[in-house]
DNA sequence: TAGCTTAATGTCATTTTGACAGAAAGGGGG
DNA sequence: CCCCCTTTCTGTCAAAATGACATTAAGCTA
């Protein structure tokens, strides 16, 4: 099918990224106000152009992260989310995107940065609920991102990465409960989780108490893979998330 | 971080086809042999450059199949993959490529198309252990097409995908076995699958004999999500496949 | 009809699950 | 210091699921 005129066709390529925390027990997203056309002054993923015909696309998020809003965490695991890249899903042209998701514990609040006129954390069952609008086709991405890290929750340790160094087995519950949408039973979660080998390991016989009785303290074990999974129940609440 | 003299930099957009099937019990994906440079005479995934500027991606990946591999499976479900864009995979210039992953019934041997000197059913662990060299960084793609299916098979109805439009519970069991790359109990999978609502339904009391005792004959079920999960034993064959 | 092959059903001890009860370990108010 | 409240942790227990294995059923063939 390639005729000696013929040449492949030139498009754009973007970065978008997909970034949640826990912030008041409610999954959170990075949004960014955009300071340039399109969609001016509409919230968007953080995210943008590649920056020259060299540069990793990987490399490009980091970047962008670190650009728009002012989060440069090098720890932070990027994963590949999907590419989306429907004709005349922007303005601009031919614009490819390929989405990453990312998930942070609870940060500070990010800094506007250049192309973006403000940056901040937004509810997730806001934005799913189309109370916060977005620009795009980012509610997809979204939508995809939190599909993604339900899923991965059941299978891997992604749990702990919404916690910090050292986390209480009741945090690492209000991040199934959040993300999942759901109650859980406290005694049957600890549980579980104790028994699958590596998910978490003592850190410590520390505490930390506010009014209760204190916890125990455990960090990430080293096992990325979680045998047996820690499936969701059957039926997921459609609110999403709290 | 645009300058008035900067302007994102144009890419080349390719789709790649990451399709498996089942051969004589043994997990195979549809190779090329590439009919033009670079890489010419070598193996590799189905696939090709966009064509125009307004072509959607997943139009073109079905394209593609249909131009290299002369398969046109309209119920063919094309499932993104992944998007590989490593500055330098392709000696041609920056070539990002989004891969998708598909799943065939047996199927008749396809054709050599326009851009393919040849194509056929290769073993998948042929491919995983260097026997069968690929082009590009398409062995990675393969493996991330493979690990995408094992995980799939645990949780969605993808399993039926590779039997025709009615099956027996054997021959469910020899996907799962061929791709998981284990052995199953025939009993204890006989009665785990039975009890997935919605995994499968009885397709009329036909049978279909060669040997032994007849066996039941079964279609796929409305169901697309598996609950509970078939959750592959701890230990997986590292040769992926038999 | 005997013998072979594969399909389907059954058995059973061990785990796992889900839903609870209760004990342990702090803090605060009197 | 002693109740009361809160949260964490440890048990209990019946129902269900799991893994390993035996047995029966239903065809074909020699």
């Amino acid at each position: 099918m390639i005729e000696e005129s013929w040449s492949p066709p030139e498009v754009l390529v973007t970065v978008d990224l997909v970034i949640f925390t826990l912030r008041e027990q409610e999954l959170r997203v990075l949004l960014v106000e955009r300071g340039v056309d399109p969609y001016r002054g509409a919230r968007a993923l953080p995210g943008g152009f590649l920056n020259h015909a060299g540069e990793d696309i990987l490399d490009a998020a980091h970047r962008e992260l670190r650009e728009e809003a002012d989060l440069d965490v090098a720890r932070l695991h990027l994963e590949q989310l999907g590419t989306y890249g429907a004709p005349g899903r922007d303005p601009r042209g031919r614009v490819i995107s390929v989405a990453y998701l990312a998930i942070a514990p609870e940060l500070p609040d990010p800094v506007a940065g250049t192309d973006a006129a403000d940056a901040g954390w937004e509810s997730v069952p806001d934005v799913l609920f189309g109370r916060t609008k977005l620009a795009f086709d980012h509610l997809r991405i979204v939508t995809d991102g939190i599909e993604r890290a339900r899923s991965k929750l059941e299978h891997s340790a992604l749990a702990t990465a919404f916690c910090r160094e050292t986390f209480t087995i009741a945090e690492l519950q209000q991040v199934y409960e959040a993300v999942w949408g759901v109650r859980l039973d406290p005694r049957n979660f600890y549980r579980k989780v104790q028994k699958v080998p590596g998910f978490i390991e003592p850190a410590g016989q520390e505490r930390r108490a506010t009014k209760g009785r204190p916890a125990r303290l455990f960090k990430a074990g080293s096992t990325a893979v979680l045998h047996p999974p820690l499936v969701r129940p059957e039926s997921i609440d459609s609110e999403g998330a709290r």
